[in-house]
DNA sequence: AATTTGCCCAACCGCAGACTC
DNA sequence: GGAGTCTGCGGTTGGGCAAAT
C-alpha cells in the first residue's frame, strides 16, 4: 500500500485547533450528505483541511450525543473492567459508554494511568525499604502485569486474544475459584460487549 | 510578578483492513 | 485479481492552562 495514502497531502492545509466557523461549515455540509466519503466533505464544506481531519472532528466533537464533562465514578468503574478485559481497545470500549469518544477514553486512561504509577512508585519506595524482599518482589511483578495492560502491549490486539485478562490475575490458572468466577461471568460479559 | 512544572485534551501520524474501480 | 483510495484505530505530540516555586 501507499504510504502516503493515509497522510494528509495537502500542502497547505489548515492544521490545528479548529474555529468555530469552521465547525459550522463541516456541521452544515455532513447536514446534507452525512458523515462518510470525508474527502468529498471537506472539498464541499470549503475548507481547507484533510478528509482525516474532518472525521476525526465529526467523531470526537461536533456529532451529535456526545457527552462532555467529567468522567462519573460508574464510568470510572466501567472503563477499569472493560480494560481490564479487552486492552487498550479503546473503540470498543468506547462503544459501551454512551456519548463517550474513544479518544476522550484514552485520554482519560493516560491520565489515569501516569496517576497510579506515580502513586505505585511511591508507595513501593517506601515499601521496598521496609518490606520483605519477597514482598517487595511480589509488588513488582504486580506492576509489569498491570504495565503490560496498560502499555498496549506492543500489540494490542494480541493483549486480549492472548488472555490478557488471565495474566492480570498473578495467580494465573491455579487459582480455580478466580477461574470459576471468571467463567461464570465471561459469557454474560461478552454477550453485554458484543450484542449492540 | 515571573518562571517552571505538570496535567489535560485536541489534533496529528502511521498503520492495517475494507472498499472501489 | 490487483492497485489505488478511504476509513478506523491506537499511539503520540504539543499547546494551553493552572498550580507550584
Amino acid at each position: 500500500m501507499d504510504a502516503l495514502s493515509s497522510r494528509c497531502t495537502k500542502k497547505d492545509a489548515n492544521r490545528g485547533t479548529w474555529t468555530a466557523e469552521e465547525d459550522r461549515k463541516l456541521a452544515q455540509v455532513i447536514e446534507i450528505q452525512g458523515p462518510k466519503r470525508w474527502k468529498k466533505v471537506a472539498a464541499n464544506a470549503g475548507l481547507n483541511r484533510c478528509g482525516k481531519s474532518c472525521r476525526l472532528r465529526w467523531m470526537n466533537y461536533l456529532r451529535p450525543n456526545i457527552k462532555r464533562g467529567n468522567i462519573s465514578d460508574q464510568e470510572e468503574d466501567l472503563i477499569l473492567r472493560l480494560h481490564k478485559l479487552l486492552g487498550n481497545r479503546w473503540s470498543l470500549i468506547a462503544g459501551r459508554l454512551p456519548g463517550r469518544t474513544d479518544n476522550e477514553i484514552k485520554n482519560y486512561w493516560n491520565s489515569y494511568l501516569s496517576k497510579k504509577k506515580k502513586q505505585k512508585q511511591r508507595q513501593n519506595r517506601g515499601f521496598i525499604v521496609e518490606s520483605q524482599p519477597k514482598e517487595a518482589k511480589a509488588m513488582e511483578l504486580e506492576n509489569k502485569s498491570e504495565e503490560g495492560a496498560s502499555k498496549g502491549e506492543e500489540n494490542t490486539k494480541a493483549s486480549f486474544d492472548d488472555g490478557d485478562f488471565f495474566y492480570g490475575s498473578s495467580e494465573g490458572a491455579l487459582d480455580l475459584q478466580w477461574m470459576g468466577k471468571f467463567l461464570e461471568l465471561e459469557e454474560s460479559w461478552f454477550e453485554f460487549l458484543y450484542d449492540k
